[in-house]
DNA sequence: AGGGTGACCTGTCGGC
DNA sequence: TGCCGACAGGTCACCC
């Protein structure tokens, strides 16, 4: 579920109130895609400064460390003051002084690492080659425009890769990549110099848009107070395979790359 | 170094 | 009803 915008709506909805709780305990439940890497126990008694995100992943800031947090494909996040019994798909748990924070995940591809800092070898592992932020003001277009040029790969692909740029997932490189007139399967450094400037464009409108509307939600993703996103609904051609495009009727198509369903209008993208 | 592929894991849905 | 394959929001280790 989490792209950027799913992650950035998490966030948002409990950083300010977790924000100077005091861990009392932590516990895992079954094994995540990486070890936590640290004994749960050695936590207790840390406090939660705030919670950032960098690309897809949650960062947690304690007075001593921090946490990273990624959601995977099927992660979602809930903190509050009472919790129902942990269930089978909730694999961390920590509880503090103003309530308790838990992933669920069911397919497990997400995880919870420590670091002792961000420049600790263990995060630099998982954050060293990340791209820019899309959504801050790091995000530059020539620069975009110059790392197009270095790769010949398709720009959908490009896209997820997420080296040049952020938290595009499959969802949001569909939708970017209509909203620019891009053809997914357009290799990233045929697109010219205007058309990376729509496209650069796009990304943020995008992405800033799914925040907005508290991300998408497929089937699952709910923030941490439990409510839903609502970005699905206005998809110009995500999961609309075979129906008409929202801007000119024309049958939406299907493809894969990558082992991705790619979804994109052959009249609106022609490039 | 960039590009392609399989792997990780569980659940759901459609077809027969 | 049951079984089976396809598919799902991500990313990494591994080949060439």
């Amino acid at each position: 579920m989490p792209e950027l915008p799913e992650v950035e709506v998490t966030r948002l909805s409990f950083t300010d109130r977790i924000a100077g709780a005091q861990v009392c305990s932590v516990t895992m439940g079954k094994p995540l895609r990486w070890a936590l890497g640290c004994d749960p126990a050695a936590l207790t008694g840390r406090r939660v400064l705030q919670v950032r995100r960098r690309g897809k992943y949650l960062l947690i800031d304690l007075s001593e460390g921090l946490l990273l947090m990624h959601l995977g494909m099927s992660g979602s996040v809930v903190f509050s003051g009472h919790l129902p019994a942990a269930g089978k798909h909730d694999h961390f748990e920590m509880q503090t002084s103003r309530g308790c924070l838990r992933l669920n995940d069911p397919r497990r591809f997400g995880a919870v690492v420590y670091a002792a800092s961000e420049s600790d070898p263990v995060a630099q592992k998982l954050l060293g080659r990340l791209g820019v932020e899309p959504l801050g003001g790091d995000f530059s277009l020539s620069a975009f425009q110059v790392a197009l040029k270095s790769r010949n790969t398709a720009i959908k692909q490009v896209l997820l890769a997420g080296d040049i740029v952020v938290g595009v997932g499959n969802i949001y490189a569909s939708e970017a990549l209509f909203m620019a007139g891009i053809r997914p399967t357009l290799s990233a450094c045929k697109i010219s110099k205007p058309r990376a400037a729509l496209l650069h464009a796009a990304i943020v409108r995008v992405l800033a848009d799914a925040v907005a509307q508290g991300g998408s939600t497929l089937r699952d993703f709910s923030n941490a107070h439990g409510e839903q996103g609502h970005f699905q609904l206005q998809a110009m051609v995500y999961d609309r395979a075979g129906l008409p495009c929202r801007r000119c009727e024309a049958p939406v198509r299907r493809i894969v790359q990558g082992q991705r369903s790619t979804f994109y209008c052959a009249a609106c993208q022609k490039f």
